[in-house]
DNA sequence: GTAGGGTTAG
């Protein structure tokens, strides 16, 4: 019986609807409406109805502040100024052509005597495009005070304001209201814009529950909360939320797809582009920009080159795309290639910040310090306005060449040229740079001058310098704030024992290995990977003998390193940082996972062909000292990656004039 | 009105 009813009841709207809808003076159901609104004949109705298509039309060409005047000055003339339905309209438009809502918005809006849900839902969309969150949730509370009802348009602009603000809280009360008022409460807009704002407020739960509560779900819900574990590091719930996907548009494949590369898992990420691909799938800019950095991520070359035709066939050309030309060119370069990086940058028709950042970075890692501060100085005089990326790569390039004079230049220059205030990043770059050149107390001090508490990463960056400089001293102050500020980040306790190890102070070595064991904190492995023949890759982990050409690489390495010695290079036994004999220590040294992937690399690619290695760990001298001599013995060219920068080896010299 | 995105190093 009662669900003949709603059937009868929603017949009724429909039947009803071009009868008695009012098109144009839409009055709230409030006490005043039925006195005040006034009687239309049909007749004027039908003259109405023409007029109102025709401003439609005239606003939907409105595209500038100017326009939006001289069309609100005909509306008026018209007498439609009190006709929500237009109003909202011209609201719409001024939220697109970029005119401040506030002022001009609110004051068209409160020429309106009875606004209806639709123009308070206008104007508190065009509050919060223009960043205005209090004034669009005053704008909700008067609504409610006029005891006009929000529509669920209103919900989704109030919950996505919400969510821009991080506050969960006033979007759970707001929707909660609304279910009260009932109808919409869970329709799937509201359900999904709810669920992207718990989300975006890290209340994963409540996203999940909403999701679990829904009537209906569609394709969005589905995405929204895939990307939600993604961005939670848990791709296994990611993964099983998409298979269980019936349909997969292009959306919900580059949600997969950008999660891994966020969560540094590229050949994952490869993976799930293939795939895509293979169900016959499309690609668009978004998602060659994760497949790109997937790319970037994995740093081979060969891969480089494919993406790159990928990109061309699917219509996204860097020549006349600057995003995917500014990622294309961060692949490149992380990818050893400065010369492709080079050669899209100079394709591209419109470059911005980012290609310029993207640019200035790729020849700071590659070490090449003037043409960064050459390239920085062409983006300043076509105008294009650096950013604070733009100044890490700037500083870096300073560190990395050991230019201290002009890298204290541009970060003096960075507040007062171009204001922008130095974020923990570049006073990492800052204490990096002064460290790397022996300076460690002014580095100590620039970090006790910061203005803000300084963060884990610039006393790493104090406790690296120390390590390079063999500074037990200052590194135990560094120490002292970074176990106080990751209490379990492994890699500051293998740091500071390495010191110690060096200082030769075996027992403070103990301790630190104690303190380890006693958090239970395991090691990252050391590890490097290589491209095959065909592009395929191998990992090597340090003394991992598991490859199935093991045996022919210990044999290739041994005699590589007695030609190495008979050239004069010498094991560089103190890179052990373990109190063993000198043998073991040598055969610790050969089995580093770099040396292994070069002799594999070596063993099964053609003469000629450069060499690239990439490691997770910064290279040791060792194995510097290793890669040198073996670029001059073999005459190949090897490019190694570390997690800090690129070395070119060449001819028995590298890039980084042995400073890194 | 609702879902996926660009440049950061140690």
């Amino acid at each position: 019986m009662a669900a003949q009813k709603y059937v009868m009841g929603s017949l009724f709207r429909k039947l009803i609807k071009p009868i008695i809808r009012p098109p144009l003076l839409i009055r709230q159901p409030n006490k005043f409406r039925q006195e005040e609104a006034p009687f239309i004949p049909f007749s004027q109705l039908q003259q109405i109805k023409l007029l109102e298509s025709e401003i439609t039309h005239t606003l939907d060409s409105c595209t500038s502040l100017t326009k939006i005047k001289q069309a609100h000055a005909y509306i008026i003339r018209k007498g439609l100024h009190q006709c929500s339905y237009i109003i909202a309209k011209l609201l719409r438009m001024i939220s697109k052509v970029d005119v401040p809502m506030n002022p001009y918005g609110i004051s068209v809006f409160s020429q309106v005597k009875y606004p209806n849900p639709f123009l308070y839902t206008a104007l508190i969309r065009g509050l919060t495009i223009d960043g205005l969150f209090k004034e669009s949730v005053l704008v909700y509370i008067s609504m409610r005070k006029d005891g006009v009802t929000p529509v669920s348009f209103t919900l989704t602009a109030l919950l996505k304001a919400c969510s821009s603000q991080m506050n969960a809280h006033l979007g759970r009360q707001i929707h909660g209201e609304s279910v009260k008022l009932g109808g919409f409460s869970l329709d799937m807009f509201v359900g999904n814009t709810l669920i992207d704002m718990y989300v975006k407020c890290g209340w994963l739960d409540c996203g999940r529950r909403v999701f679990d509560e829904m009537p209906d779900r569609d394709l969005i819900s589905w995405t929204s909360l895939i990307v939600a574990y993604a961005k939670n590091g848990d791709m296994g719930s990611a993964r099983e939320l998409f298979d269980g996907l019936p349909v997969k548009d292009m959306v919900a494949w580059t949600a997969m797809v950008t999660g891994f590369v966020q969560n540094a898992k590229p050949r994952e990420a490869m993976d799930y582009f293939e795939r895509m691909q293979r169900v016959g799938v499309e690609t668009d800019e978004v998602t060659l920009v994760g497949v790109i950095n997937a790319c970037s991520q994995l740093g081979l070359s060969k891969y480089a080159n494919w993406v790159r035709d990928v990109a061309e066939r699917s219509g996204f050309s860097p020549k006349d795309n600057v995003v995917v030309g500014s990622a294309l060119i961060d692949m490149y370069s992380k990818c050893g290639s400065l010369e492709g990086a080079n050669e899209v940058f100079k394709t591209m028709q419109e470059k911005n910040v980012y290609t310029y950042s993207s640019m200035i970075v790729g020849f700071a890692i590659h070490g090449l310090a003037n043409s960064t501060l050459e390239l920085f100085e062409e983006m300043v005089k076509k105008d294009v306005m650096p950013n604070h990326v733009t100044f890490v790569g700037v500083l870096t390039a300073c560190s990395h060449a050991g230019l201290v004079d002009k890298g204290q230049q541009v970060f003096e220059m960075m507040e007062k040229s171009y204001g922008i205030k130095p974020s923990y990043d570049h006073y990492n770059c800052m204490v990096d740079l002064l460290g790397r050149t022996g300076r460690l107390e002014e580095a100590l001090k620039l970090i006790r001058s910061m203005p803000v508490e300084p963060n884990a990463s610039v006393w790493g960056a104090l406790l690296g310098a120390c390590r390079t400089y063999s500074n037990p001293d200052v590194a135990e102050v560094a120490a002292r704030q970074l176990f106080k500020l990751e209490p379990d980040g492994i890699g500051n306790y293998i740091l500071l024992s390495n010191i110690y190890a060096r200082a030769g102070r075996w027992e403070d070595v103990s301790k630190a290995r104690k303190l380890i064991r006693e958090k239970g904190l395991r090691k990252n492995p050391a590890f490097s990977w290589v491209e095959g023949r065909k592009g395929d890759i191998h990992e090597f982990y340090a003394g991992d003998l598991t490859h199935p050409r093991s045996g022919e690489i210990d044999r290739d390495l041994e005699d590589l390193i007695d030609r190495l010695k008979l050239n004069g290079y010498n094991p560089n036994l103190s890179c052990v940082l373990y109190d063993v004999s000198d043998e073991e220590k040598k055969r610790i040294l050969m089995n580093h996972s770099e040396k292994r992937a070069l002799a594999y690399a070596l063993l099964t690619t053609d003469d000629g062909l450069a060499i690239r290695i990439v490691k997770n760990l910064r290279i040791c001298e060792d194995c510097h000292l290793f890669m040198c001599g073996a670029s001059q013995i073999t005459q190949r060219e090897i490019i190694v990656r570390d997690n800090m920068r690129f070395h070119h080896f060449h001819d028995g010299t590298c890039s980084c004039h042995n400073f890194w």
